[in-house]
DNA sequence: AAGTGGTCTAGACCACCCC
DNA sequence: GGGTGGTCTAGACCACTTT
């Protein structure tokens, strides 16, 4: 599957072996790799060259180091994104806000051209269709449309509502084996149209933001395509440039 | 000024002294700064450990390392400000969109509360508020409202407006001698009020993305306060999540 | 050819965590 | 105490750029 390039310096051949390993979950998000040491006799360089190629994967976000206990493989940082940039109405002062979802619709289609592009399957392929709101106590955060290949989440059609939770991650890894790894989001702002408001608990013509994002396996391909629209007064993002 | 702590490892306090340096204006953007070896030398540290400081230093954006030729000072990626996801309207396919500036209106004003705020000033400091549009081919593309502090930008009010010209940064440092270093973004979304929405170019009432950002100097006191305005359909940010 | 950054080694010692 | 990552050294050799 992944060609590993002689030409390359060792710390980026290695990099390569050990990003790898991981895709092939050979050690499992929150387990930790082999030491630096240990790497090093295995592979028969400096330690120095392990350290720099656990560098490297550092910086692309696929392991942490913890000093004193090892190198440990990381899940994606999910507090990253844009959802988390949805205000959360404060009701007391220091009561923590209950999130709970509420799934709206769940059925099985077939993709469309548009689905079929952003799922990068063939149109026409069996597809899961969730509709699902984000509520923070009885007052909607955010609408969702949600759609997941059926091959690989199959037993999100059968299972009862109740049991998938109020968060889908963990629910694809405990009832379909299916762990995120990367996710891609884009950022646009409308005014809705009425097909949406509902959903998205506004009035028709209102702004809001749209959250689009696909989210990725380890294997690179698409496991999630999610629509998300959300009240843009709610909507607040930061970021520094250097 | 920048105190060195003796209790950070030896390539932090490098890094430390390398970026006083660099804030000081020892080294201007664009030059090199001394090779890794000299470091070393005038440092009284090994080579490897100016490299480690170094690396430090490319990943907060402060130098870039150029192989054979040195490490460089480097200017701020303003290409990956939020300013960038407008979408230019093509006009016509491979035609270059030629953008536009035009100062609507400069003037001397007192900080209110929320400019001094933004620009860490005292209430009623001298400030310069420009009120900016950018054009593609007589369509605006965004609306903007610009506050600088009147002990750096004096000279600003005084020059002919052509003399500024359409980007304002190289307006800085050529007229005023100010190096912008730094900037935060942020970013939200509403329906324009009325006395926003000629600026922007929409109508009353429709969506638009609202894009604050705060420049920073070398010496990190804020240079500018921006708040733009443009429409929310123009507008497209993309980001990865690892 | 000289100077720069890039890779790599082999080893020392330190700081932290857990048993 | 034994294992982990973190710092640091001194040096070799390579790859790239400029003179």
């Amino acid at each position: 599957m992944s060609i590993v390039d002689d030409r390359l310096p060792r710390y980026q051949r290695l990099r390569d072996l050990i990003a790898a390993d991981i895709a092939a979950q050979r050690w499992a998000p929150g387990q930790t790799i082999p030491s630096e040491a240990e790497l090093a006799s295995i592979h028969g360089v400096a330690v120095g060259t392990v350290r720099h190629a656990i560098d490297v994967l550092v910086g692309e976000g696929l392991v942490t180091r913890v000093h004193g206990r090892g190198t440990f493989v990381r899940r994606p940082a999910f507090d990253q994104s844009l959802l988390r940039c949805l205000r959360i109405p404060e009701l007391e002062p220091g009561a923590k806000p209950v999130l709970i979802s509420r799934i709206l619709e769940r059925a099985s289609l077939k993709a469309s051209p548009e689905v079929a592009e952003r799922l990068e399957l063939p149109v026409g392929t069996d597809c899961i269709r969730l509709v699902r709101q984000k509520l923070v106590e009885r007052r909607v955060l955010r609408g969702e449309e949600i759609w997941l290949p059926k091959a690989r989440f199959a037993p999100l059609l059968t299972v009862e509502l109740a049991s998938i939770g109020h968060d889908l991650y963990p629910a694809f890894e405990r009832l379909c084996g299916q762990l995120v790894a990367t996710a891609e989001e884009s950022l646009t702002a409308e005014a809705i149209g009425a097909e949406h408001a509902t959903l998205a608990g506004v009035a028709t013509g209102q702004p809001v933001v749209v959250i689009d994002r696909l989210t990725r396996g380890y294997d690179r391909q698409p496991l999630e395509w999610r629509r998300v629209r959300a009240p843009a007064s709610a909507f607040h993002f930061r970021r520094e440039i250097r």
